[in-house]
Formats: structure tokens, sequence, C-alpha cells
DNA sequence: ATACCGATGGACT
DNA sequence: GTCCATCGGTATA
């Protein structure tokens, strides 16, 4: 019963698909505590990998079950956060039960808390929470926050405004090379800081 | 708005 | 060695 928004999710909601729990992230907010201040906003774009048949996972089965992706085999709501190209941490919630290997990247947020704090770790006012490098760095998320559990600070995944259906675009993926068609991007049409080319949804 | 390029380090084959 | 679930700068339009 309580509901009310902005509430923790509940650590059984994250004990479904990766395509599904994406959908249902848009609109969630994300909130990091770390460093004393709060930082971070609503959710507006994430990808899905769905698991061990998916190409374009760290947990595709030609990988297998590896030191890096082992959060991804872990329960359901807690963290995988990894380093890409030398310099920048991406941020993934975790998604199913363990054991199914399944994971959404939250690329972008509307930004709305602590904005000063994200500007200064970002050295600059714009750009802050847009790209899935940017939001950590801006929230201050890095390895040492690897499956940590989302209902709990000093990072938190809480529920948020409902998002109308046809206010969602979907579209390939980014940034990769295997199955870049497959449906897997999820964002909020129109909104600002989805890229405008990248805004547009697939057409099937 | 798009396009190219370089930085930089770890995981994996 | 090779490949990145990337970004920021610069150039061009």
């Amino acid at each position: 019963m309580a509901s009310s928004l902005g509430d923790p999710l509940d650590p059984t909601s994250y004990e479904v698909g990766a395509d599904e729990l994406a959908r249902r992230l848009l609109g969630c907010r994300l909130i990091s505590l770390v460093g004393g201040t709060s930082t971070g906003g609503r959710i507006v774009e994430a990808e899905a990998y769905v698991g061990p048949h998916d190409p374009a996972s760290h947990a595709a089965a030609r990988v297998g079950h590896t030191v890096r992706n082992a959060p991804m085999f872990g329960p359901g709501g807690t963290a995988y956060v990894y380093f890409v190209y030398g310099m920048h941490w991406c941020f993934n919630v975790v998604a199913g039960r363990p054991g199914d290997p399944q994971a959404v990247l939250i690329r972008a947020l509307e930004s709305d808390l602590g904005i000063e704090t994200m500007a200064a770790r970002r050295g600059r006012s714009h750009d802050l929470t847009n790209g899935p490098a940017r939001l950590c760095e801006s929230l201050a998320i890095d390895g040492s926050l690897n499956e940590h559990p989302l209902w709990m600070p000093p990072v938190l995944l809480l529920g948020g405004e409902p998002v109308p259906e046809e206010r969602i675009g979907v579209s390939g993926r980014i940034g990769i090379r295997e199955a870049r068609e497959w449906p897997l991007r999820f964002f909020l049409t129109g909104h600002p800081d989805v890229s405008k080319a990248r805004s547009t949804a697939l057409q099937l």
C-alpha cells in the first residue's frame, strides 16, 4: 500500500525479462547519494540485453560466465557497472532471477536533482545525464557499486510517474555490432535528453 | 545536424 | 593481439 511515488522498487519487481524491465524503468528515478549530495533524475532511455542468446550481451553464450559479467548472473535489482574504452563507466540494472543473465543499460536521465554537483563533476553545465557514461560521471557511479542492491543507499531506483505506452519509442541498440536490429532500445519519444537523430522509432 | 578521430585499459581469444 | 554496450573535440554544413 505504500505505493506512493518515489518509494524504492520492490526486489521482486525486477524478476522479469530485461526487455520488459527496460520499458518499466522509463519514468522511474535513479538517485545517487554518493558523496553526500543527492544527484539523479528520471530515466528516459534504456537498452535491454536479454540473455545468452543475445550476441550483443556481455553474457552471450560464446562468452559464458566470467569475472566481469558475474553480476548479471546474480539477482535482479542489483547493479552491474562495467568499464569501457579505458575511461568510462556504464551502469546496468540486473533483470530476472539468479542464473538468468539479463540486464538493462541506463542510457539517459532527465536530470533534476543536484544539478550543481553534477555540473561540477562534469566540468560543464550541460550534457549532464544524456549518455550512459556521462550519467555515471554526474552521479559518481563507478565499479565500487558493482552488485549494489538498488533498493538501499547510496544508489536507489525509485518508482516514478507511469509513462503512457504511446510515448515509448523503440529502436535498435546503439554502439554494438551484433544484433543491431533487435528492437531492444526504449526511450521517451521527442524527449530533449534523447538525441534527436536517435529518437526515431524503428519502422517495423 | 553529421562525420571522423583519438584516448585509454581491461576482458577475452 | 583484438575488440569494445563510449565520449569529446574538431571539422563541416
